[in-house]
DNA sequence: CTAGGGTTAG
């Protein structure tokens, strides 16, 4: 159209500008924006809005920047005036005419004019905030109308500017516009953010109120919003009353149970959405799949897996990260790795997912590699990625390692070490035996240590068996977190070892006037395709009679062996006897034993336990694995244990 | 011309 030197008038910019928006094209676009005012249409209102909507969604891309700064020189005086906006140029008739000049250099006139102002552009990019382009615009704008107001807050409110967009809607009141369905569903993600149920109840009140509340964004919103305060009985409720549902819809319920852990709930939704015939989103799968990862339950992945293969979203980069965490959740290191090698691209959040993967099975240095060619890559990491760099470190003994990152984090990223850095750096520290070095490290903390960090701590004086630091330990535990029974109970048994029962049998007695109650430590196995759990001591399992049989057997063998079970640290008083056997009726062996007796010779047995594996349990299993010449992996809340031969992958060292 | 859901966390 310019080449032929027919001027475009007001009507053609708004289209044009959208397609530069979704292109992701800010040299494009702000070149269109010159040609906006240099034709003089930048007072139209939809065009207006359509720049203020394209400069919101460029907020956040990057890269140009250098070649910005090399082009700068370069740049013409009239574009560096117009983007700059020091000053206005006026637009006269002669330019107009040579823009839009019909002669046989049309279009080089015009590539050149792109490619001036592109060279403006990324400059004015780099040294103005989306925020002033946009503000620029709409403070501006001889009209604005709705649209205006929400297209501004939509862009405060997705780039974090939760303040200002909130500001926004109380100004867009207060020039008597109402908010409408747009706004709402704009904001309501900032009362998920920050937790606050009850501005998001006003909200989901404003919209009934307004007959807004079948409107499918502000129900997905609202459903996001009541799952991200915890009231998922909320988000069930708005997902029930929606007269129509789109796939974000079912996406946004799925997600709602996932996120309050009631994975069940949230896979029969699943299974809804598929009979409903709902065509599936990537996203859907990126709230099913942790789902999987959370649940162990390798055949559903697997499942999913290949119906992501068939429906070609393999290459979603949201899906491939979920999978390298499920199969490395699941067990399957190798197919992890497989899958994340296999991705075109890598985003902070896959780098980070595969190295958690590492981490679990105690593959440090391939963690560490990782994060350096992550590094390399040009990738910046987050407060995440350092939590995952540093627990792998701490799964293998690596402290040297574990200290450079954990100065390198604040040093040379800025990002001040959170309680889960601290709480790995101590659990490193305790493990290596230097106690006295975590201790220090958690007091020299710039906030509160929680009881959390603390307890990596204990965890390790009770390995190192320091009496002394540990009561030190619990009573700053019991200080800021004085319902934590848990901590009591490692002490008690620290002292049980120690053989101070006078002590220990104190400890119970506190524990006992604050209500204790044993929270059962759960053992699962999948055979077949089916989940089978276990706590300590539980009788119901239909082949129980058979368990405990085969138990009795390992038992007799592996004492010939000459395992002797370690009964220090049982916590209840009773004979040695008694103490066996409550040994033996330990969550994990008992799905041990069920492995063995419901598969055929050989086959590898997978436990998940949703506590640690406990000291005497370890050394037991090491037993086993010889005696039934099995590979038994056992996964606790944090890592991966393989057993094989009578060791164990991470040796003494767990 | 404007709006909603999703991946990693001891």
């Amino acid at each position: 159209m310019r080449a032929s030197g027919k001027c475009p008038d007001q009507r053609v910019f708004p289209a044009v500008l959208k397609c530069c928006t979704l292109l992701r094209d800010p040299k494009l676009g702000e070149a269109v924006h010159g040609c906006v005012i240099k034709v003089g249409v930048d007072g139209y209102l939809y065009t207006g809005n359509a720049l203020m909507n394209m400069y919101a969604k460029f907020q956040g891309m990057v890269g140009l920047e250098n070649q910005a700064l090399e082009l700068f020189d370069e740049m013409h005086e009239l574009e560096r005036s117009f983007l700059t906006g020091n000053e206005s140029e006026p637009v006269d008739e002669s330019e107009k005419c040579v823009l839009s000049n019909e002669s046989n250099d049309g279009l080089k006139l015009r590539s050149d004019a792109l490619d001036s102002s592109n060279q403006a552009t990324v400059t004015a990019n780099r040294i103005c905030l989306w925020k002033d382009n946009v503000r620029k615009v709409f403070d501006t704008m001889p009209i604005r109308d709705v649209v205006s107001w929400n297209t501004v807050i939509a862009g405060n409110a997705q780039n974090g500017l939760y303040e200002e967009a909130l500001m926004m809607v109380r100004e867009m009141v207060d020039t008597n516009l109402r908010p409408d369905a747009f706004t709402l569903s704009s904001i309501l993600p900032i009362f998920a953010e920050y937790v606050d149920v009850n501005k998001g109840k006003e909200i989901h009140g404003y919209a009934i109120r307004h007959r807004f509340d079948s409107d499918m964004f502000i129900g997905s919103s609202l459903i996001d919003m009541y799952a991200k305060c915890s009231r998922v009985e909320d988000s069930l409720q708005v997902f029930k009353l929606l007269p129509r549902r789109d796939s974000i819809s079912w996406n946004s319920v799925i997600a709602a149970c996932m996120q309050n852990l009631m994975f069940d709930e949230g896979l029969k939704y699943f299974r809804h959405m598929i009979n409903y015939g709902v065509k599936l989103m990537p996203a859907a799968f990126s709230s099913v799949l942790p789902a999987c990862a959370h649940l162990t339950t390798l055949h559903l992945g697997k499942q999913l897996h290949g119906y992501i293969t068939r429906v070609g979203l393999d290459d979603n980069i949201f899906i491939a990260s979920s999978l390298v965490d499920m199969y490395a959740k699941c067990g399957k290191i190798e197919q992890a790795r497989c899958i994340f090698n296999r991705m075109e691209r890598h985003d902070m959040v896959s780098w980070t997912a595969m190295m958690m993967g590492c981490a679990l099975h105690g593959h440090a240095h391939d963690a560490i590699s990782l994060f350096k060619h992550m590094e390399a890559d040009g990738v910046r990491p987050n407060y995440v990625a350092f939590i995952a760099v540093l627990t792998a470190c701490s799964h293998a003994g690596l402290a040297e390692e574990a200290r450079e990152y954990f100065d390198s984090m604040t040093r040379d990223y800025g990002i001040s070490p959170g309680l889960e850095h601290y709480a790995a750096m101590a659990d490193l520290l305790g493990r290596a035996g230097k106690l006295q070095e975590a201790y220090e490290l958690i007091a020299s903390m710039q906030f509160e240590p929680p009881g959390g960090v603390w307890s990596a701590l204990l965890a390790a004086c009770r390995v190192h068996k320091n009496v002394e630091l540990a009561e030190n330990v619990v009573e700053k535990i019991i200080r800021v977190d004085p319902e934590n029974i848990g901590a009591l109970v490692i002490m008690s048994n620290i002292y049980s070892a120690a053989k101070r029962w006078k002590d220990a049998a104190r400890v119970r007695i506190m524990m006992k006037e604050m209500g204790f109650r044993k929270k059962p430590a759960c053992s699962w196995i999948e055979v077949r395709n089916k989940v089978h759990a276990f706590i300590a001591g539980d009788n119901s399992h239909p082949l129980y009679d058979k368990i405990n049989e085969a138990l009795g057997v390992l038992s007799d063998q592996m004492e010939r062996e000459g395992y002797v079970p370690d009964l220090s640290e049982v916590l209840h008083d009773m004979g040695d006897e008694e103490k066996r056997r409550s040994l033996q009726n330990h969550s994990e062996r008992l799905a041990i034993a069920f492995g063995i007796i419901s598969t055929p010779p050989g086959t590898t047995i997978r436990i998940i336990k949703n506590i640690r594996v406990c000291l005497d349990c370890h050394v037991a299993i090491k037993f086993i694995s010889k005696i039934v010449g099995r590979e038994i992996i056992v996964r606790d809340n944090s890592r991966f244990h393989h057993f094989k031969d009578g060791k164990c992958s991470c040796g003494d060292y767990w």
